[in-house]
DNA sequence: CGCAGGTCTTACGGAACGCGAACGATTCAC
DNA sequence: GTGAATCGTTCGCGTTCCGTAAGACCTGCG
């Protein structure tokens, strides 16, 4: 999968997550690379942004369309209707606008492929220990016992599964599970304690889910139980 | 395969990407322009845009099956006036609403062309637990009982029989199911729930056919009668 | 021990969401 | 032409979820 945007965060949080769902992501920061790039590796599938330095995007998207047909997700800063009316009927095969939460992005990604490939997406079940986790499906359980997570709870945890042993700070969880680039960072606390409320055997004294004291949440398996894959 | 649009961006776009994808396109502006070139190539597939100057695309559609049974997939234009796409539900093989996406008309096409060429394939019957559907008979059944579903009830019921175990947003069943590119989502709630009263022990409670809250419906055989995967 | 900043807990209002029922419009069968 | 059937839409209602605010609690440090 080839990747393009000059915003180096958004390039580097959005490849890192893509890496961690078992995508093979190469990146390109304008549209010369991303041409060269495209010609060079062949990928099956690009995200590209609009607003690139030198050559826009839409241009380059149509120069692509000219040799190719891989399938091609159009970022953009402005989430205008008009915009995606614009991208669809330029080609696009779908439309993500700024900012966007990284699992909207692993979303559409994953329906493009399905759509164009079939049914093969490398994210398939995520496991970890006791835990079992499908996002194609929706479905959480903990030993075999379905968890009944919303789809906040749900995102968040998934992140967290996929990024094990890993402190995040408020700020990086608001910014790749929720896809804003500000706002009230008690949102993030609040949702870990109902995260905490229905995965941790005692949510007062957490195991699982803990907290790294100025600076963020961790998810470890320390447990007994630990068959981890 | 023979591609009929008057709007010359339509045109360029639509058949550079089926060229880009393999196929041979040969293009045609007009009503009288697309039958004679029908007549004159013989091509496997038609894409046809309803609205054309001249001969509507609709009285072309109907002189072209006088004489051929090529198959046709439709282009209208959603919203611009009133469409009869429920009614050509029985004449067109496919069809497919502006704006669409390139990809999408490659896969609409690589889909009727698997269809025409496999039509005689009596395989193509689909069972899942105690259901079982016909779609070539247009014909569903649950423990041999018949149920009597509608085109667009019976569409859905198929498109979900084919991806049991997978959550599906509204966006994306109307895209697949209604060939829609936008549109009321409400739409596809409303018959969710119609297919629920016919297929749901208890519509009130579903359990094969669930929502998934914030995020989509899901299919699923929790029941006893599951010798399925 | 007391303070300050960070974290947890609880509660609440608003918004989003899904559901049910019903209504025209349209089509098809007779 | 008439009536039944299908389909897409609309509206009101109840529910669920989410984000924020406010206070209590905890931790680290002087």
């Amino acid at each position: 999968m080839l990747l393009v945007d000059d915003d180096p965060t958004v390039a580097e949080v959005a490849s890192s997550y893509l890496r961690a769902t078992g995508f093979v992501v190469e990146e390109a920061s304008d549209g010369f690379a991303a041409l060269e790039a495209a010609e060079r590796i062949a990928p099956d599938l690009i995200v590209l942004d609009r607003m690139l330095p030198g050559i826009d995007g839409l241009e380059v998207f149509r120069r692509l369309r000219e040799r190719t047909s891989t399938p091609v997700i159009l970022l953009t800063a402005l989430g205008s209707e008009d915009d995606r009316i614009a991208g669809l009927e330029a080609g696009a095969d779908d439309y993500l606008s700024k900012p966007f939460s990284t699992r909207e992005l692993v979303l559409r990604v994953q329906s493009v492929l399905r759509r164009s490939i079939g049914e093969f997406t490398p994210e398939s079940v995520l496991e970890y220990g006791e835990f079992r986790l499908d996002p194609s499906a929706h479905v959480a359980t903990r030993g075999g016992v379905e968890l009944t997570l919303t789809a906040r709870e749900f995102d968040l945890f998934e992140f967290l599964l996929k990024h094990p042993n890993q402190v995040f700070s408020r700020e990086e969880l608001l910014r790749t599970v929720w896809g804003w680039t500000y706002g009230d960072l008690s949102t993030v606390t609040v949702h870990v304690r109902r995260l905490r409320e229905k995965i941790e055997r005692d949510p007062r004294s957490p195991v699982l889910l803990t907290t790294v004291w100025g600076v963020g949440y961790r998810f470890t398996m320390d447990g007994a139980a630990d068959a981890v894959v």
